[in-house]
DNA sequence: ATGCACCCTCAAGTAACTAGAGGGTCAAGC
DNA sequence: GCTTGACCCTCTAGTTACTTGAGGGTGCAT
């Protein structure tokens, strides 16, 4: 396989799957004779582990982790737990914040009297008081 | 004012508020004769500003807009209203995502047997079907 | 005069790619 | 046999919003 075929099966662009080679996550493939990467099944299950994490929002960092943890068949899955667990509290997290944000900005949408700048209180709330 | 007054008035670092001046968001105060940076009240609102807006999750580009606007009291309030409109949609998408991800990885949690890799719900959750 | 907190500039690093320049490969069609 | 077009290659730099670090100056107290 080429890399566009594999750019293609994941929803990869070529870049990305080049840029994941040179990060270490995936190994580097054979080449042709014309200095084409020649990519097998191997890879391509690797490729779509690694969007499937990323898609879950996991770092790279952690891709990497879940990577080498996926390689031991016979170690404990505690650590892909705990991985996890961090990443849904951090989820949550970031959902408190953006449900707070939400709530101001609209709250300031709606009293806002769509006049001009001067008595805006959008930017009235985003200025020091005076 | 020096600049770890500034800092922090706002909480604020100082290397942000030299980066925030590098970008022009700010403008270059006055110097001492040590060549420290002099603030005056009117940058210490500003930076308030920003330091607001950030916090709402605003981009320094819209920042930027905001700031444009709200030195100008007689424009329509009709900009300000369209980019915390847009913001806000923005918020929604975000939500709904972590929404989804949260349920993926929590439903993967729970059907975790947390004994081996080897029959790890998540990471077979990850990997491609055989 | 020396220690310490604070300030300065400039360069580079962070995450996770993306985009662009400048060029090679390969199969098809004329 | 030559061109066209899609695809591939490497390397560099840009994106966002800062942060970190190196290497050095300022200003006040001891």
């Amino acid at each position: 396989m080429k890399i566009g075929y594999l750019a293609q099966a994941t929803g990869t662009k070529p870049e990305t799957i080049r840029f994941y080679e040179a990060q270490g996550l995936i190994p580097p493939p054979s080449r042709s004779s014309g200095n084409y990467r020649i990519y097998e099944q191997a890879h391509l299950d690797r490729l779509s582990f690694i969007r499937r994490s990323r898609d879950l929002g996991f770092t790279l960092d952690q891709v990497r982790t879940l990577l080498r943890l996926a390689d031991d068949p016979a170690a404990p899955c505690g650590e892909v737990d705990a991985i996890t667990t961090a990443h849904v509290v951090e989820i949550d997290r970031k959902l408190a914040d953006l449900q707070a944000l939400r709530g101001e900005l609209v709250r300031r949408l709606d009293s806002c009297l769509g006049s001009t700048i001067a008595d805006c209180r959008i930017i009235e709330a985003l200025s020091p008081p005076r």
